[in-house]
DNA sequence: TGCGTTTAATTGCAAATGCAACTATTATTT
DNA sequence: AAATAATAGTTGCATTTGCAATTAAACGCA
């Protein structure tokens, strides 16, 4: 194509880092509009939701939602204190515990789901095409799981 | 390609969002590890060295830095404090604030950079070609570009 | 000119986050 | 089995963020 670009990939992260947080800004703004709670309780509820007995350790659940375990113990603090999940001591493991979804928790996650799945329509997809979502999905695959899984070493 | 994906949309999203949380999860340790402060302050840093005279309203690096007003106020009261940035009254409109880097927060940046930069290779750049960058950055800039200047509507 | 409006930036206060230390329990060694 | 290490989760404390209200200056216009 002619003359070369410079490249294209610092461009590329500036502009993942600036969509991410401009993205998330605006889809804040429309839970909070809507009366809702914000997506990290949306990314709780949903990891729960999704497990196999609406239930999962703590331990897992941070791993899911990528935050750190700490900061799960204070949010599922609040979504405990909100009656949207319940704490389960674990039986076969006396340290541990499980995060269970309660009927409410499932209740407010699927009210939450509208706002969210339009936002991302209209915020995101509605801009890029089939192709364009498998072009972008296929390398960040290949980034996360370089990050994630880089072989155990020896 | 024969049989149709349900949508590959709905998991590009996932994926951005769980490949963002990831990756600034790692250069924030190794910002950290390296005795050096976040990216935040790298971000007010870099954008106020760019800047024509080395400053910037508060309200432009608040923008550009898709950070709220309130909160860069903090921040630059703490940049401030480490002698990174200066503020200064602005003559032509008294109700506003420059914010200029100072020879220490250039020196800073500086510092910063080698180490952010090797953390954007490694976990970012280094899996993904430069066909796939530029994959990844024209349906961002799309989106951004929707979010961001819809074209005044009336 | 004077009065209401908009804009820039900051502040108060509550909520959320990050990090290091701590408790309880299980796993590993010897 | 006792001693040591490793793991799960929580807590204390300091930092950072978010939101609403506030102060100050500029603008718009009657």
């Amino acid at each position: 194509m002619g003359k070369s670009l410079e490249s294209s990939k610092g461009a590329t992260w500036a502009l993942f880092l600036t969509a991410h947080a401009v993205l998330l800004e605006q889809i804040e703004v429309r839970l909070a509009d809507a009366g809702l709670p914000s997506l990290a309780w949306y990314d709780v509820l949903w990891a729960l939701e999704r497990a196999g007995s609406r239930r999962l350790r703590m331990r897992e659940l941070a791993d899911m939602s990528v935050i750190s375990r700490s900061n799960l113990t204070r949010l599922v603090d609040r979504l405990e204190a909100a009656g949207l999940v319940a704490r389960e001591r674990a039986a076969e493991d006396r340290r541990g515990a499980f995060a269970v979804i309660t009927a409410e928790g499932r209740a407010l996650r699927k009210k939450m789901w509208p706002v969210y799945a339009a936002a991302i329509k209209e915020l995101f997809e509605d801009h890029i095409t089939e192709r364009e979502a498998t072009q972008i999905r296929e390398p960040l695959e290949r980034v996360l799981g370089a990050v994630r899984g880089p072989a155990v070493e020896d």
